[in-house]
DNA sequence: ATAGGGTTAG
């Protein structure tokens, strides 16, 4: 009866707020009628889990008659095996305050929770422990440790603790095999792998994957040839290694080779099509796939998002929605929803998202924080975009970079500026993204001679000015009415300048009442996109305003004829 | 129990 509720209750995701309710009476029942500790278990060993059951397990922890070390133990280890590591590890750190000994199981399982969050204090402070709990000798728990320092990046202390092992397996040599390739050291990784005594299928995968990381294909399939044992992982690493350095025929041959693929193939090929540009063949290989599961959704609405197609991204994430239950988006899935938003510039999807992610209780993590600093932006509200910019636990170049072209897409130039030197001081390098809200501050402000020292700070940075930072560029010198600069500067633009090029001059042109450059730009326009009417309604009007009446009417038949839209979609020419 | 391959924002 019970356990039919529980697995009832399994099969239907619910939110945690309604699993909280029910948890009261399953609760009740379990404690007159049955043995919560077979709830626990039949928990603990489920693997049809939703998010709620993670909240259970602890909750029936709680009501336990004897919570001894075992059960605590387990818990432990369920929660960090299935990803829940804050979870874990709290669990462990309570069980710790109750006085239990927690056994090898246990210390291992929240060291690696420790090792997978970052959580430097944690885990140091469970090696601290490991003399007092008699663990210190355990080859489960040295691994552990060793893997956990090697996350950390700390591989004096690594390599200590696994020279001090007694006893070594092939799972303590890839430990501290990945610890070397992690932090770079291909050499000193090569070496290890040389001395291991034994070597498995996923030391072959770690210095297989060493290699392709640095784009060193023909070593990483020299490598792949000489394995005696192939898994999934050799052959997606071989894969993505491809995709990486841009061999994406290279990258297909391999995977049509393949008799059998698994997600991770399949996602391995899609983001790496996303990633230079194919949002078609990544489309085709994500229908084809047999079993999609939420990463690859991921992979997909992302590749749609990345490559300028925000309603395909929509229009899949609501494919996901109504796919089925085993399919639910995570916090990855919105990040890139709100940038699909955030493109189309539609704050009631914004705040559909929002309700979203607080009815569903996903946790907000920088990445999604991020996408939303720009959607508030883009949307005007530059205090909402501040507030989560703040709220951030890492600011990184992605952030810094949306917050400055808030600023700047909203008049606050000051603040722009001085969010790039806080930046600079705070040694993250700026790159393209940010110096396009840096210039578009200058932009705003009307400051040319700052904007010319900014161009030329991104050749100091190594930085190669795309079309559109000359387009912000010269709509900067257009507006100061330095007309002939302006075309100067895109005469001298190494690759070909689309129309925000041509429709920031034009409409300088347009404002400056200057024939001469605005029938220069508006041909150019005209040729990039005969049928947008805007740049035709522009050359009307300057002609108008110096009084060329016929010439002006003759572009206004020319613009009726065509039947063309009215206004040119440029945000630069609405932005004032 | 411990190790390798995939998705994440400007």
């Amino acid at each position: 009866m019970l356990l039919h509720r529980v697995k009832c209750f399994l099969n239907n995701q619910l939110t945690i707020k309604q699993a909280k309710q029910i948890h009261a009476q399953i609760l009740i029942t379990s404690l007159n009628h049955l043995q919560p500790s077979l709830v626990h278990q039949f928990l603990l060993s489920t693997t049809n889990y939703s998010a709620s059951v993670f909240v259970y397990v602890r909750e029936i922890l709680y009501h336990l008659q004897k919570p001894d070390a075992f059960s605590w133990g387990c818990t432990v280890r369920f929660l960090s095996r299935h990803g829940q590591f804050e979870e874990a590890f709290s669990l462990y750190v309570e069980m710790q305050k109750l006085g239990l000994y927690p056994s090898t199981h246990a210390v291992s399982s929240a060291l690696r929770a420790c090792a997978r969050t970052g959580s430097k204090t944690g885990g140091i402070s469970i090696h601290a422990q490991v003399h007092r709990y008699g663990v210190c000798n355990c080859v489960f728990v040295q691994t552990t440790l060793v893997d956990f320092y090697t996350k950390l990046g700390d591989m004096d202390t690594a390599k200590r603790v696994f020279n001090e092992m007694l006893e070594k397996n092939v799972v303590s040599w890839n430990s501290i095999l990945s610890g070397y390739l992690k932090a770079g050291n291909l050499g000193e990784a090569q070496r290890v792998f040389d001395e291991m005594p034994k070597k498995d299928v996923i030391s072959w995968n770690a210095i297989l994957s060493g290699y392709a990381k640095m784009g060193n294909m023909d070593k990483t399939l020299s490598f792949f040839q000489q394995m005696p044992e192939k898994s999934f992982a050799s052959w997606n690493t071989l894969i993505s290694g491809y995709m990486e350095r841009g061999e994406i025929e290279s990258a297909r041959r391999f995977f049509d080779m393949m008799h059998r693929r698994n997600n991770i193939t399949w996602i391995t090929m899609i983001g790496g099509y996303s990633k230079c540009g194919d949002g078609k063949s990544a489309r085709e290989l994500f229908d084809e796939m047999p079993e999609k599961d939420h990463l690859a959704f991921n992979a997909m609405i992302s590749c749609y998002a990345q490559n300028s197609e925000p309603k395909e991204a929509l229009k899949l994430f609501d494919d996901m929605l109504k796919s089925g239950v085993n399919i639910q988006p995570d916090g990855v899935t919105l990040a890139s929803v709100i940038s699909a938003c955030s493109q189309l510039g539609e704050l009631r999807f914004g705040s559909w998202i929002e309700s979203y992610i607080n009815k569903h209780g996903i946790q907000m993590d920088d990445h999604m924080a991020t996408a939303l600093v720009d959607l508030h932006s883009k949307c005007g509200n530059v205090d909402k975009a501040y507030k989560l910019f703040n709220g951030l636990r890492k600011r990184d170049v992605v952030a810094y970079s949306a917050m400055i072209a808030g600023c700047a897409i909203n008049g606050k130039a000051i603040d722009a500026i001085k969010l790039f030197q806080e930046m600079v001081e705070a040694q993250i390098q700026p790159n393209l993204a940010t110096f396009s809200g840096l210039l578009t501050a200058y932009n705003h402000a009307g400051l040319v001679e700052e904007g010319y020292r900014c161009f030329n700070l991104m050749k100091d940075n190594g930085l190669v000015p795309s079309t559109d930072h000359h387009a912000i560029m010269v709509d900067l010198l257009g507006r100061a009415g330095k007309l002939e600069e302006a075309y100067k500067l895109i005469k001298s633009m190494p690759v070909k300048p689309h129309t925000g090029v041509w429709g920031a001059l034009l409409q300088a042109c347009s404002v400056h009442k200057n024939v001469e450059f605005g029938e220069i730009a508006a041909k150019h326009c005209f040729e990039l996109e005969p049928s947008t009417g805007g740049y035709y309604s522009l050359l009307a009007n300057i002609y108008a305003s110096v009084g060329r009446w016929q010439d002006a009417r003759r572009m206004r038949r020319n613009m009726d004829r065509k039947k063309l839209d009215k206004i040119p979609g440029c945000s630069w020419t609405e932005s004032t």
